[in-house]
DNA sequence: GCACGGCGCATTTTT
DNA sequence: TGCGCCGTGC
């Protein structure tokens, strides 16, 4: 094997039994992996024995053409290679009848088990307000992820009483929908494999030879499950990820899992691969200034042989307005040095920040894009066109129905709709098959109607196999008259929405060219709609990239921009809730982030920040205390920026309240003032000053660059004034004109603008 | 059935 | 701030 280094070259070479292969950034996983494929191959595998799962699509793709070049297109064609959805999807379509789905069964997203679980609620008769769908969807959801249906989470009794009656009645609904959630798609291939008794499970538990799960530290246990059971029969599990890179707990990723892997597998190998071929010597010493306060990592040595390179630049600056005119400028900077466009990008823990972002890039004429954000599939019109062409294939879809019985409108108002849909539940059917009944019970007028849409879904069903799905869509949009609609409203929206349809329809002849090895269905459509996420954004040319951190994992640029380090933004007000693990979380967030970056790092923090309408004062992010400062150079500073833009004057200064001030860091050394965080709220708990094993850096570091006057304001704080005197602090207020609430023996509490104070 | 206004709310996201 | 959702009024 060429080219790779000893550890690379072990895990390569391993063939039989469990492996668990930890794969620090930039160490050369993919290669790895792929060369590990090839390998098997070689000693005569067959490729439809292999299979290997990814996250994403995208890197499902990537390893899939990488092994395309080592091999060829006909083996790498039969190697079962996809994410956990899409893999578990084609084993269904297989399998349905041991799970008692039909073929056609569709797959259900977010906004569609949504709608499931608002119907439960409203059915039950339980109000929306005291139980949020969307949380009640996360419980289910949960439940499903780590294996358990109603039953089961009814006796582990964690969680309420209605929420396990409305999850009893989501599955039922999906039952009936013939309809599956994501979570379903891989339980169901689970219970399937689990279970002794079924011969499809017999089938799938002497499929694969040789099973590989690349990014497992974001496995579910659900997952877990289903590869472990798999591989059981052979034990050939190969799990390649890094503990460091855990960032999706929040939907069901255990860390755990991969740190417990020696447990389940005694007799595994382990291999880390600890050389890192992508940064420059100063990133990675970041990086690791970040990564290694971390609890209960797997201990490894990240390193490098490149040269120490830029130092990572950390700029202050006064808002988010003065971070995008730097971040701007920090590109224009790398543009005319010859870097490409496409090998840069910028960085931000929430997509809220994008906006000011965005608007200097287009003020710069910098090309962009924004990875992330508003999808194309989520466009009400793209949804509701899926919603007829689901229908066409599966009319017993609840939820489609329910979308466009009425879109375009056709006179079947929510009373006729409410009503079919309660015949349906009452007599266990789907809303279609309730279509006769309901029309027995309603007044003429509505019975018409409903028969005439009976009618439209069954000719759809008719037309569908008699024409192709890109035809078909262009017949729905006829006979609904759906396109007429749009182009007699005739605005700009109508115009964009007509445009979405026709890069739809375009979408669906993509599909129909690709598609050449099997038959080009609309369920084949379906289910890709399904499974790949929109890569609608992704246009053509160099551009600039913004998106979130959580975007950018498993890509690098050149040169990254990472934007809001500032405490409450990054680490995320998360730990405002208190857990560990959701800072232990943000920083391996903050460790992805800088070890996206190649060549040059660039950090923004700002002094305050207008988040959702309130400004708000911030700390710098405690992430940037870990950085070792002989590989940083501290550039800017909020109070410079401050005084430029023409603020200045009162005692505290505008910019002083809560907890931020430009000598601030240096109160925070010295005891005073600390933690107070959200200026608005008072809700700020005092922090940690570091965590345990964190490197103490010098602050003076931080506060030479301001003069230092100045000090935090928060309750408890004793200030005077000139008429009240003395006075303490009950609460504080910031915004434009910050204020605080305090109290003054014989006067009582006063709100008073904080530039009348000074400190007591 | 639809347009409009008020209210409340606000991570991260792939599949 | 800005979006989505809901209720109201035509």
């Amino acid at each position: 094997m060429p080219e790779l280094n000893e550890p690379q070259k072990q895990a390569v070479a391993h063939l039989e039994g469990p492996l668990l292969v930890f794969a620090g950034a930039g160490s050369g996983k993919t290669r790895t992996i792929t060369y590990r494929i090839a390998n098997l191959l070689a000693t005569r595998v067959p490729p439809y024995r292999i299979l290997a799962v990814t996250f994403t699509n995208k890197a499902a793709a990537e390893m899939r053409e990488r092994l395309t070049h080592l091999t060829s297109p006909e083996v790498t064609r039969d190697l079962w290679i996809g994410t956990f959805h899409s893999v578990c999807a084609r084993l269904l379509r297989r399998y349905h009848d041991a799970v008692g789905l039909r073929r056609d069964f569709v797959i259900y997203d977010a906004s569609d088990q949504k709608a499931v679980v608002v119907r439960a609620l409203r059915e039950l008769g339980y109000d929306e307000r005291q139980f949020p769908p969307k949380q009640v969807l996360s419980a289910i959801s949960g439940e499903k992820s780590e294996g358990r249906g109603p039953r089961e989470a009814k006796q582990l009794g964690r969680l309420t009483d209605v929420v396990l009656e409305v999850f009893a009645r989501y599955e039922q609904a999906l039952g009936l929908s013939n309809a599956v959630d994501f979570d379903d798609l891989i339980l169901k291939v689970t219970q399937l494999v689990e279970d002794p008794a079924s011969a499809a499970g017999l089938d799938l538990r002497l499929r694969f030879s040789h099973v590989l799960v690349d990014e497992f530290q974001d496995t579910n246990l659900i997952q877990y499950r289903l590869v472990r059971a798999l591989s059981e029969r052979t034990q050939n599990l190969c799990v390649v990820g890094d503990d460091d890179q855990s960032i999706y707990r929040w939907r069901g990723a255990d860390v755990r899992l991969i740190r417990s892997f020696k447990k389940d597998f005694a007799n595994a190998i382990i291999i880390k691969l600890e050389q890192n071929y992508r940064s420059t010597a100063n990133i990675v010493a970041a990086a690791l200034g970040v990564i290694e306060p971390s609890r209960e990592r797997e201990p490894k040595e990240l390193w490098t042989n490149a040269p120490a390179g830029d130092p990572v630049r950390v700029r202050a600056v006064m808002d988010e307005r003065e971070e995008a005119e730097q971040v701007l400028r920090g590109i224009q900077t790398e543009l005319s040095r010859g870097t490409q466009a496409n090998s840069i990008a910028v960085f931000y823990r929430v997509h809220a920040q994008s906006r000011t972002l965005e608007e200097a890039m287009r003020k710069g004429n910098v090309p962009y894009q924004i990875i992330g954000g508003m999808k194309f599939f989520e466009r009400a019109e793209v949804k509701d066109l899926l919603a007829y062409l689901r229908l066409a294939s599966n009319p017993t879809s609840d939820t489609d129905l329910a979308r466009v019985i009425n879109t375009p409108a056709r006179g079947i108002g929510d009373k006729t709709v409410e009503h079919l849909l309660n015949v349906a539940s009452e007599s266990s059917v789907c809303a279609f098959e309730a279509i006769p009944q309901a029309m027995k019970e309603l007044g003429t007028a509505a019975s018409k109607k409903l028969g005439a849409f009976k009618n439209l879904i069954e000719t759809l069903q008719v037309e569908a196999t008699r024409l192709s799905p890109s035809e078909l869509a262009g017949h729905i949009l006829e006979v609904t008259g759906y396109r007429e609609l749009l182009r007699k409203e005739d605005t700009a929206e109508s115009d964009a929405r007509l445009g979405n349809l026709e890069e739809l329809v375009g979408s669906i002849q993509d599909y129909e060219t690709e598609t050449v090895d099997t038959e080009p269905t609309l369920s084949g459509y379906l289910e890709r709609v399904s499974l790949v996420a929109a890569t609608d954004s992704q246009k053509n040319g160099p551009m600039v990239s913004l998106m979130t951190v959580h975007s950018a994992k498993g890509l690098e640029f050149d040169a990254v921009f990472l934007t809001g380090m500032e405490q409450e933004m990054f680490p995320y007000r998360g730990i405002a809730s208190g857990e560990d693990e959701e800072l232990e979380e943000e920083r391996r967030l903050a460790y992805v982030a800088i070890t996206r970056a190649r060549r040059r790092l660039t950090i923004t923090y700002a002094g305050t920040r207008t988040l959702f309408g309130q400004t708000r004062y911030l700390e710098r992010s405690q992430f940037l205390d870990d950085l070792p400062k002989s590989v940083i150079k501290l550039e800017g500073s909020p109070r410079a920026a401050r005084s430029a833009g023409g603020q200045a004057g009162a005692r505290y200064g505008a910019g002083y309240v809560g907890g931020y001030s430009p000598g601030g860091y240096r109160s925070r050394g010295d005891g005073n003032f600390q933690g107070q965080r959200y200026a608005s709220t008072g809700l700020a708990k005092d922090r940690p000053v570091l965590a345990p094993g964190s490197r103490v850096v010098e602050r003076d570091e931080y506060s030479q660059q301001s003069s230092g006057e100045g000090q935090a304001v928060r309750p408890g704080s004793h200030v005077r004034h000139v008429r009240f005197g003395e006075g303490v602090v009950q609460s504080v207020e910031g915004g434009m004109k910050p204020s605080v609430v305090a109290s003054f023996p014989g006067y009582g509490e006063k709100r008073i603008l904080l530039e009348f104070l000074e400190p007591a």
